[in-house]
RNA sequence: GUCCCCAUCGUCUAGAGGCCCAGGACGGCGGCCUCUCACGCCGCAAACGGGGGUUCGAAUCCCCCUGGGGACGCCA
C-alpha cells in the first residue's frame, strides 16, 4: 500500500512554524516511505479565508522546499460532494434536522458550564418530529453520533486513546446554509483523496474520536492517525497568530538557511539518539513516527541560529551569494559592479564563521563597499594614534613595493614590517583593520587585503597617512 | 467545569528495569588558539516535580497528588 499524507492547512492566517513542522513531518513520512504528499487547503470558512494566506502557505512551503505531489486541492470547491454525503447520511437515518438557533445555543452551553457539566449539544432535535419544526428556521444537519460505547483511536504518537461515547455530542455536519464544516470535509476529503497517514497537531486528537465515527458511519476505513504535539512558545503556550507564531517568512527575511529550519523543526519532538546535525537527505532515510515524542516542545531562537551557522559553514557559495549580494545591495542602495562582487567573492571564506544569519554575512561584508575616505567608528578611532599612523605608513610602503597579492605573501609582509618596526603583529594588524575597514571587528587582516585589493588598500591606507 | 494528553539540565532531547551518583546539543561560565571578533578545541556548573507502591534493583512499570498543555463553535 502507498503511503499518502497530508498537509491541511486553512488559508485564515500565515504559515507559522507550528504548521511549518506539521508540513515537514507529513512530507518526511511520505518521502521516506516513497509515497506521495499532498496539499489541501481546507477553505471551508469563507468569511475568514484569504488569497494572501493561501498565497503565504504556498510561498512558505516552497521556501522550505517541500514539494507536494499533484495540485493542491481546495476544499471549498468539493462543497458539493460533502454535502451530498451528509444528504446520504440524513436519508439513512444517521444524521438528523436541528433548528436550534444560536442564540439557544448559546444559551445551552452557559447553562452546562454554570452547571458544572461540559458544555455540548444536547441533543434535543436528535429524535423530535420533524413536524415541530419551526417554519421560519433553516436547519443544520447534525450528525447523529452513537451515545453509548467508546471510540478508540489507535494513534501512531500517542498510543491508544480512548474517549467515551458520552462525551461526544451530536456535531454539525452541513450549516444553515448549506455549505459543510470543517468535520464533515476532513472526513471527505481524506477518503476520497485516498490518505493513508493524518500527521497533525495534538489540538486535532479530540477531532480524531468524532471523525473516526463519521467514517464508521460511512462505511469508510478511517487513515491512521498521528497527533504530534504542539509547539509552544516561549511562556509554554500554544502559538497562535497574535501569540509569537511568526510567520515562516520572516526567517527567510531573517537570512536563514530553508536547511537549517528543516533540521531545527525535525528537532523539536524527533530524535535519533544523539544525533543533532541532521541534514535532509538523512532525515529521511531516518524519520518514522516512533520517534516522535509526546511531550510539546517549546521555540529556541537561539538553537535555530546555531543551526543555522553550522549550514552557512557548509553552505555552497552559489546559495549564499545571491541573497546576501541582495540584502548588501539593498542597504547600499545601489547595485554592485564586477570589482566589488569578486571582492565579496573572496571575502565570503572569512566572513562566513562570524554569521549566524545571511543578514550578518551581508552587514560584516559592508566595508568592502564604503566609499573613501572611510569613516572610522569610535573604537576604531581610538588606535590611530600618531605612532599608529608612522607603522601604518611603513606597512602602506612595503606593501606598496610587494610583488604579489595572495594572502600568504601580504602576512609575510606585514610580519617583516613588524619586526623590521620592532612592534608585535598586532601593533600593526589593529591600525591596519581600522584604516582598511573602519572597525575593530573584521574578519583576518591578511584575508581582508586580499579581498580588497592592492589599490583600495593602499588608497584607504594613504587615506590616514598622506594628511 | 468536563474530557483528553504531557512531565529528565534554562531550552531541545538520549534513556524502552541493572550499562545512569543520568549522555548529547543550544545557551551560560572558565580556558586554549589568536592580528580583532568569530570559528575551532578543552573544561565547569546545570535535570529524573512530589508521595506511595511493584521489584533483589526504577529516570524507566503501577497509583495518587501537583504542575503544564489541548479540546469542548453553524472556526479549522
Amino acid at each position: 500500500m502507498t503511503v499518502i499524507t497530508r498537509f491541511a492547512p486553512s488559508p485564515t492566517g500565515y504559515l507559522h512554524i507550528g504548521g511549518a513542522r506539521t508540513a515537514l513531518f507529513n512530507w518526511l513520512f511520505a518521502r521516506h516511505h516513497k509515497g506521495k504528499f499532498l496539499l489541501r487547503i481546507e477553505d471551508t470558512d469563507r468569511e475568514r479565508s484569504t488569497e494572501d494566506a493561501v498565497r503565504a502557505i504556498l510561498e512558505g512551503l516552497r521556501w522550505l522546499e517541500l514539494d507536494w505531489d499533484g495540485e493542491p486541492v481546495f476544499q471549498f470547491a468539493r462543497a458539493s460532494r460533502h454535502a451530498e454525503i451528509a444528504r446520504g447520511l440524513l436519508a439513512q437515518g444517521k444524521a438528523y434536522h436541528c433548528y436550534c438557533s444560536p442564540a439557544e445555543l448559546t444559551e445551552m452551553r452557559e447553562r452546562a458550564r454554570a452547571e458544572g457539566r461540559s458544555p455540548r449539544y444536547d441533543g434535543r432535535w436528535r429524535d423530535r418530529d420533524p413536524k415541530d419544526a419551526p417554519p421560519d428556521i433553516k436547519p443544520v444537519i447534525r450528525f447523529k453520533a452513537p451515545q453509548s460505547g467508546e471510540t478508540v483511536v489507535e494513534d501512531l504518537v500517542q498510543g491508544r486513546v480512548a474517549v467515551a461515547n458520552a462525551e461526544l455530542d451530536d456535531m454539525v455536519l452541513l450549516r444553515a446554509d448549506g455549505t459543510p464544516t470543517y468535520m464533515l470535509s476532513v472526513v471527505v476529503d481524506d477518503h476520497d483523496m485516498n490518505i493513508t497517514h493524518a500527521i497533525r497537531g495534538d489540538d486535532h486528537l479530540t477531532n480524531a474520536f468524532r471523525q473516526t465515527q463519521l467514517f464508521l458511519a460511512c462505511d469508510w476505513q478511517p487513515p491512521r492517525y498521528a497527533h504530534i504535539p504542539l509547539i509552544h512558545g516561549a511562556d509554554g503556550a500554544k502559538l497562535s497568530k497574535r501569540h509569537g507564531a511568526v510567520a515562516l517568512d520572516a526567517y527567510a527575511t531573517l537570512g536563514l538557511l530553508p536547511e537549517a529550519m528543516r533540521n531545527y523543526l525535525l528537532r523539536l519532538g524527533w530524535s535519533h539518539g544523539d544525533d543533532e546535525i541532521i541534514p535532509t537527505q538523512q532525515a529521511i532515510q531516518w524519520f518514522g513516527l516512533e520517534a516522535v515524542g509526546r511531550s510539546p516542545a517549546r521555540f529556541d531562537m537561539e538553537k535555530l541560529l546555531s543551526l543555522n551557522a553550522h549550514y552557512i559553514k557548509e553552505a555552497d557559495p552559489k546559495i549564499l551569494l545571491p541573497p546576501v549580494t541582495a540584502r548588501i545591495e539593498t542597504t547600499l542602495g545601489r547595485p554592485l559592479d564586477t570589482t566589488e562582487r569578486a571582492r565579496l567573492d573572496a571575502a565570503l571564506p572569512g566572513l562566513r564563521p562570524r554569521a549566524q544569519t545571511m543578514i550578518e554575512i551581508a552587514d560584516g561584508a559592508l566595508f568592502l563597499f564604503r566609499t573613501r575616505p572611510l569613516t572610522l567608528d569610535a573604537q576604531a578611532a581610538k588606535l590611530v594614534s600618531a605612532e599608529a599612523r608612522r607603522l601604518l605608513g611603513l606597512v602602506g610602503q612595503a606593501l606598496a613595493a610587494l610583488p604579489a597579492w595572495d594572502n600568504a605573501s601580504l602576512e609575510a609582509c606585514v610580519r617583516t614590517s613588524a619586526e623590521g618596526a620592532g612592534v608585535k603583529l598586532g601593533a600593526i594588524a589593529q591600525p591596519l583593520r581600522a584604516a582598511l575597514t573602519g572597525s575593530t571587528v573584521s574578519p583576518g587582516i591578511f584575508d581582508v587585503m586580499a579581498a580588497l585589493g592592492r589599490e583600495e588598500v593602499l588608497a584607504r591606507i594613504g587615506d590616514l597617512t598622506n594628511s
